[in-house]
DNA sequence: CGACTGACAGATATTGAAATCTGTCAGTCG
DNA sequence: CGACTGACAGATTTCAATATCTGTCAGTCG
């Protein structure tokens, strides 16, 4: 509760936005409440962010940037079979998407305030993870196992595809008891799809 | 506008509510409107409907119904190569789509509405298009050109690989410029995955 | 008798006045 | 000087009063 007195910087702010949204909800949460819990006036937020809607994506970005960063690792796993390393990326991303909504359903819907205002952050989250797709299929067709003219197409395709586990517009299925096979069926059809 | 005066039937209801619809969109028509154009007190209309929601998914039923019909005859000729059927099968259901969300933005706004409300019209009509795909899917793997354990599940993986194209949650991207080559390239992969 | 009406109760939507919020900036303070 | 404050204008949200709508049903009419 009692604020740090430390100085004010970006990254104490998005700390406590983070809290506040958590708890809040992008609906209620006002940059009023952020400056309150930060022990400030809320002109001093804004010194650091130029409108609530830039504080909003940074938070995002953030958060966001927390499931990218997981998930390179198993697609920079150089060693391993591309098809399993395929496979575990997908389910590493829907796991993560899971929880994100499940666990953080105000950060998640503030993730979805973003969506609806086109937001830059998201369509960069989305070419993050996309290039990181790309990777394991130029990998995949280096070592032969995979057949694509442009893996950077052949990505998009396989982000595509597999939507119902990570757009948020999916969410509320994600919680519905046949979802794992359905996952798996799809996975199934893309992955043969992409074989040699 | 001079409303017929014949008696008064649900199909003569669903007639006009649907031109309602279309006119006022979901939001703004109400109950009252559908008796004013057809001349008869808002009583006579609940004698046909229980309820307006009744109402509103009899007539959505009826509009998705025509592009269900519309698609059996591509996946009832047995005759052709069932990956041709399944390529034009889905390129008609994008095209019928998008041109559903284009032409007809407030019952589109209608069929958004039956998904929030979690309507069984919804279901039936995703339950209508999956058998259609399982038809192609059963007939391809009888001519041994198509390999699925589980056609029923796999026609599902198809639907849901292929969201993208046909799920109202993504209609803002339809009028996109990249968005035929994104849906080449999903087809591509997933008829791939599908071959024998 | 059975299709239809219209008044009605409770639920929902609309409206406009008051409260709150966003974003700015001149001024304070260390 | 530069980080911070707090009063301010305009935009947005809230709230309560008011109007409209949904769904029912006793009663009318052919």
């Amino acid at each position: 509760m009692a604020p740090t007195s430390e100085t004010l910087t970006a990254a104490r702010i998005l700390e406590v936005t983070e809290e506040v949204l958590r708890r809040h909800g992008p609906a209620k949460a006002t940059v009023v409440d952020v400056a309150r819990a930060l022990g400030v006036s809320h002109g001093s937020v804004y010194r650091h962010f130029r409108t609530k809607a830039a504080l909003r994506e940074a938070v995002t970005e953030r958060w966001l940037d927390r499931t990218s960063a997981s998930l390179s690792g198993i697609a920079a796993e150089g060693g391993r079979d591309p098809e399993a390393r395929l496979r575990d990326w997908f389910t590493a991303l829907f796991t993560a998407k899971r929880h994100k909504a499940g666990d953080d359903p105000e950060l998640f819907a503030t993730y979805m305030v973003l969506i609806g205002e086109n937001s830059a952050v998201v369509d960069r989250h989305i070419a993050d993870l996309t290039i990181q797709l790309t990777g394991i299929v130029q990998d995949g067709v280096e070592r032969g196992v995979f057949a694509s003219a442009a893996p950077a197409t052949t990505a998009r395709a396989l982000f595509d595809a597999t939507g119902r586990f990570h757009d948020p517009c999916y969410a509320r299925d994600w919680e519905q008891p046949g979802i794992d096979a359905e996952f798996e069926a799809v996975v199934e059809l893309v992955v043969r799809g992409l074989r040699a």
